[in-house]
RNA sequence: GCCGGAGUGGCGGAAUUGGUAGACGCCAGGGACUUAAAAUCCCUUGUCCCAUAUCGGGGCGUGCCGGUUCGAGUCCGGCCUCCGGCACCA
């Protein structure tokens, strides 16, 4: 789902060892090997997917890095005896088609689909084993067809509503962002700053999912961290008090505080400059001009403005408002620090105890007024340098002095409640889902606006509403350019039948992927968005890749209809989920990001002619844990390369010398008739599987590789070996090695007499008599120290390792002349001898 | 400011619940094979000091300071730096 357009140049270096993957990939395919059952048995199935991806032209060295990772999961567990569905497909709607179409003269589906498929050409080059009959194409009628159907439902079940508000609008790419698309005031596309403007939109009440997106990121075990906390952050939920104030006319004046306890040290009210409410009050004749003076100052200032300059400026309405609690009228003032989006858009002052209050204060001389002791006396407003924002006793508070903390809190709260003067409430960061974009690259919104009936939703037969494609204007101009396509607007309302016009705006595309997941599980499914009975048997998802961007954008937003569609019967799971896991990018061997602009861009293509696709794979596995950046160089080619020579010597080797063609690759040997050589490569080679196991659960693919590197080291050339013995090492390393070199372990499974697939050859077991061993290393430490390392009999006791550790020839010097006083024995690591 | 993550050789990076720091690989140096080169194989490779005819021996080392422990990269307290996210959220 990211995008970076690159390009390939080809080269006439010849890989070092020959690469299978073209005759392999056809195999694969006559096979059938990838297709996914419909209907998985329940306790087998695994269903393993990456984000899908922005067709901006041909895939990156970032995206060969996440599709081989899930390649490699869907792998072993194919090995493992699961069945596996690993799907892909293409996010395709989006301004960067429209961009490229305006630049070059081309249609925007043109330039996507060509994309699209030079980018599968690619990802089946390099032999992904995604089940390529269940791909999805999100610009596609037969799928936006089901987008439109999501909205209606979010529509019918009152999710989907329009209103009027500052909304965030792109300059640049006019057009409307949603808040996780504005984030710090910068647009996400275009990085440029983003301003504000009164649009009529539509949203989705996702707030309404507030809570249990919340809470139930408790559940999600398998989600790192770092994105569990990103997301708390986002969802920002608050516990506070919404308070009734009352404007001279008599009029509701109510604003949102998580200290009530304060009330009583309110010494202003402040309304943002951009709130709704302020156009309601009537400012005093005598004050009205600064007042618009003020507004218009602030208006012209954008977010990134704002936030670069901590400066509060305020203006005074003249108007006064009167403390529910105190009775006390005091007055309110327009500031700049409060925002229109949250809570009321206003908000009291209690300049003691709220830093930014306390600074808008002593800026316009307002008064300072103690509420809250928290310390030994209560403080002096004028002499505060600070604010005090702890929690504390009630003080000036009338009938509630002597409260303390949430005692206090709680208190005011039932005061309020009982008197009708305010309730308890929760606020959150997260806002609505702003869903309208005046684009024409995305999927049309399924309403219609009639005159006599109003908004009326697309009768669910007569989706999809096909995007037009006509001789159309694209070039951005502020409003949906198919508003101008009179074809398109003009229809008959489907409840009376007369004149009514098309919503003009499309969808953001965070609403395509919020469900593509599920149109993997029934891709063809005419009927329906898909089959109840097939989501049932697959979902949930069982391993989800994409990158930490998406923390707070798309992996909240398919958790929430995942939410809701089980909410409305057609999904049975909570969470979209089970385990997430957050690829690291790859970059350039500087660490700058690749980019077309930088010219720093490696194209996978180029790699895998030069090198072969398995010796790419394993120099990008290798390099670092799955979670971390990668910086791309060349230079961790030589490794890979010299490491599958070794891999290749050996199986051929193993081949060579075994005289009769076939041998069980899953032999557990009796250990006592072995060799002394050969028992400890069994042993080695058991210890590895163990190791690889381990390591691949957590994409910690260079050490499993770093497992296999060693084996081979310690297995030599085999040729001491039995042939028997020597084909089961190749045939057990080969298969641990099939995850990540797909390719070239189907070539060695074949030349040491199998047939295809490894894939269906089951997963290396661990034979638990291999790792038993008559002797065991252990260290010897003298008062914490290294002094030696000696070899006892595994079954030794303490006593006898310890006499065997005392008797040593490095240990002895250490002693002469001490007593010792204590000896600590750790089994099967060391003993530490403390001396005197 | 708040919330996360991370600091280990020349480099990428290893190190189950505290238990032999530097696995594995790259780079570098040396050697074998070769007419030569490539390829391949073997050895050395944290750092400083001592001893080297020879086996070797010792100190210091995981961002910094302190603590707990027989023993700390790992645990605790206090800092520093870097990366990412949010950011006047009342």
């Amino acid at each position: 789902m990211s995008e970076s357009e690159i390009h390939s140049t080809t080269s006439p270096i010849r890989p070092r060892i020959p690469d299978p993957s073209p005759k392999w990939q056809k195999r694969w395919d006559d096979l059938n090997l990838f297709r996914a059952a419909d209907k998985p048995d329940p306790a087998r199935k695994y269903f393993v997917m990456p984000m899908f991806a922005y067709p901006s032209g041909d895939i990156h060295m970032g995206h060969f890095r996440n599709y081989t990772m899930t390649d490699a999961i869907a792998r072993k567990r194919m090995m493992e005896g699961r069945e596996v569905l690993h799907a892909f497909g293409w996010d395709a709607f989006g301004l960067p088609a429209e961009a490229a179409a305006i630049k070059r003269g081309l249609h925007p589906e043109e330039w996507t689909l060509s994309n699209v498929a030079q980018s599968k050409a690619t990802l089946q080059r390099i032999g992904i084993s995604f089940d390529w009959s269940r791909e999805v194409n999100s610009c596609l009628p037969d799928y936006y067809k089901w987008t439109q159907w999501m909205f209606v439902q979010l529509y019918k079940h009152g999710l989907a509503y329009r209103k009027e508000s500052e909304v965030n609008w792109c300059p640049n790419c006019n057009t409307v962002l949603a808040n996780e698309q504005a984030a710090g005031g910068i647009c996400w596309r275009c990085e440029g700053p983003v301003t504000k403007k009164n649009l009529t939109q539509w949203y989705f009440r996702i707030t309404d999912y507030a809570d249990r997106l919340l809470d139930d990121i408790d559940t999600l075990e398998g989600w790192p961290e770092t994105v569990k906390s990103l997301q708390r952050n986002w969802i920002g939920r608050s516990h506070g008090a919404q308070i009734k104030f009352t404007l001279e006319d008599g009029s509701d004046f109510s604003v949102f505080t998580t200290r009530p306890d304060t009330i009583y040290g309110v010494t202003f009210m402040a309304i943002a400059p951009d709130a709704p409410l302020l156009r309601n009050l009537t400012i005093p004749e005598k004050r009205r001009g600064e007042v618009e003076k003020f507004l218009a100052e602030a208006r012209g200032r954008t977010a990134v403005e704002r936030m670069a300059d901590a400066e509060k400026r305020g203006v005074d309405t003249g108007l006064r408002v009167t403390n529910p609690l105190s009775g006390e009228k005091i007055p309110l003032w327009v500031a700049d620090y409060v925002l229109a989006g949250y809570g009321t858009g206003c908000l009291m002052g209690v300049p003691a105890h709220d830093q930014r209050d306390f600074e808008f204060a002593r800026k316009y001389h307002l008064p300072i007024r103690p509420v809250i002791q928290t310390g030994d006396q209560v403080r002096d407003g004028a002499a505060m340098t600070d604010a005090d924002p702890g929690e504390g006793r009630m003080v000036n508070s009338g009938p509630f002095d002597g409260l303390e903390g949430q005692a206090g809190v709680d208190a005011v709260i039932a005061h309020l409640e009982k008197h009708r003067l305010g309730q308890a409430q929760t606020q959150f960061h997260l806002t609505d889902w702003l869903i309208s974009r005046q684009r024409y690259w995305g999927a049309p919104i399924p309403m219609i606006h009639c005159a006599k009936c109003g908004v009326v939703p697309v009768p669910e037969d007569q989706l999809p509403v096909l995007l037009p494609k006509g001789n159309i204007d694209f070039l951005p101009k502020g409003r949906s350019p198919l508003a101008d396509v009179p074809e398109f607007m003009n229809v008959s309302c489907p409840k009376c039948g007369g004149k009514a016009e098309r919503d003009p705006d499309t969808m953001d595309t965070f609403m395509c992927s919020s469900w593509y997941f599920l149109r993997y599980l029934d891709p063809k499914n005419d009927k329906a968005p898909f089959d109840k009975a097939k989501a049932r048997a697959w979902l949930p998802i069982d391993y989800y890749m994409g990158g930490i961007t998406h923390a707070t954008g798309h992996l909240i937003y398919f958790r929430f209809f995942t939410k809701f569609l089980k909410d409305i019967g057609w999904l049975e799971i909570e969470e979209p989920a089970t385990i997430l896991f957050n690829h690291g990018m790859v970059m350039d061997s500087q660490g700058q990001v690749m980019s077309k602009s930088k010219g720093n861009v490696v194209s996978p293509i180029d790699m895998i002619a030069r090198h072969g696709v398995d010796p790419v794979r394993i120099a990008m596995y290798f390099a670092t844990p799955g979670e971390r950046e990668v910086l791309w160089s060349d230079a961790g080619m030589v490794g890979a390369e010299r490491f599958l020579i070794k891999v290749d010597h050996f199986v051929r080797g193993a081949r060579e010398a075994l005289a009769t063609a076939s041998f069980d690759p899953d032999r557990n040997f009796d250990v006592s008739q072995l060799s002394d050589a050969e028992r400890d490569a069994y042993r080695k080679l058991n210890q590895t599987i163990t190791k690889v196991d381990h390591d691949f659960e957590l994409m910690q693919l260079n050490t499993h590789i770093a497992a296999v590197m060693e084996l081979i080291g310690s297995l030599g050339s085999g040729e001491s070996f039995t042939p028997e013995f020597r084909a089961v090492c190749a045939a057990t390393m080969i298969r641990l090695l099939a995850p990540l070199t797909p390719h070239m372990s189907e070539e060695w499974w074949e030349v040491l007499g199998f047939p295809p697939s490894i894939f269906r050859a089951g997963w290396p077991k661990v034979d638990r008599s291999a790792l038993a061993a008559d002797t065991m290393q252990i260290a010897v430490q003298i008062n914490g120290k290294l002094r030696g390392q000696i070899e006892v009999p595994s079954d030794a006791a303490e006593d006898a390792i310890v006499a065997i550790a005392e008797r040593d020839p490095k240990v002895i010097p250490h002693l002469e002349g001490k007593t010792r006083v204590k000896a600590i024995h750790v089994p099967k690591r060391l003993v530490n001898l403390l001396v005197k």
